[in-house]
DNA sequence: AGGGTCAAGAGGAACC
DNA sequence: GGTTCCTCTTGACCCT
């Protein structure tokens, strides 16, 4: 990197004065009307209100350093930068927090209603326009499935509660008009209990020779 | 100070 | 076997 590749840049980081602390010292005074831009591998924005971060994290994180060479084989678009690139920096407050702007939300939120994975191309794309790396872009994504998919959790969650709610409502009130039933069919009222069949009297005599021989047996 | 949010890390599953 | 996705976790930052 030339030093007049970051001539732009006067947050000081350059002359390695690291973390987003001194970020944040430093943007009050000089940043306030530089919405975005880059430095070596560290690029800044402003948050929405007005403070400038460290949008990509250099990762000189404790997990970060222990991330294996597969990985940043399978992701090699991905910024793992190693100490050696960015070890002017102190390591302890590597891992820095991105904050998107208001307008790289709105463009992901609008692409994710029209499709809520993207191919490599579209990933690659959306990244260009958004001037994210193509891992920030699959990240937030990843993200932002995992809350679609709590918030619908959630959704389930209450409609099975009032399910339920409703179910166990029925079920009491169905047992009370069982008991209510079970009352009325009760000896307590007589009127209510079955009347003996009317028979004939051929019938009769009949009914009567079967008791008999009933209680002969 | 503590809780909430969210980008990113990590590891495993699924897919081709 | 490489890539992508899912899920859980971590840590930075914000808000009250």
């Amino acid at each position: 990197m030339e030093e007049s590749d970051h001539e732009e840049c006067n947050t000081g980081l350059c002359l390695g004065l690291g973390g987003g602390h001194v970020a944040k010292k430093v943007k009050k005074q000089k940043l306030l009307n530089k919405p975005l831009m880059a430095c070596f591998d560290l690029a800044f924005e402003l948050s929405p209100k007005g403070e400038a971060m460290n949008v990509y994290n250099n990762n000189h994180n404790k997990k970060g350093e222990r991330l294996s060479l597969e990985r940043q084989q399978n992701y090699p678009n991905a910024t793992y930068s190693t100490d050696s690139e960015n070890n002017n920096n102190n390591n302890k407050d590597s891992r820095k927090k991105l904050r998107l702007t208001k307008e790289q939300s709105t463009i992901l939120e609008n692409t994710f209603k029209l499709h809520n994975t993207l191919n490599p191309v579209q990933k690659q794309s959306l990244a260009d326009q958004l001037n994210l790396k193509t891992r920030q872009i699959e990240v937030w994504f990843q993200n932002r499935r995992a809350r679609t998919k709590l918030k619908q959790t959630e959704v389930d969650y209450e409609l099975l509660k009032k399910h339920c709610q409703n179910l166990s409502d029925e079920n009491r009130r169905l047992k009370k008009e069982l008991q209510e039933l079970k009352l009325v069919q009760s000896p307590l009222c007589p009127q209510r209990t079955p009347s003996k069949p009317k028979m004939c009297s051929s019938c009769d005599q009949k009914m009567l020779k079967l008791n008999e021989l009933e209680n002969n047996n």
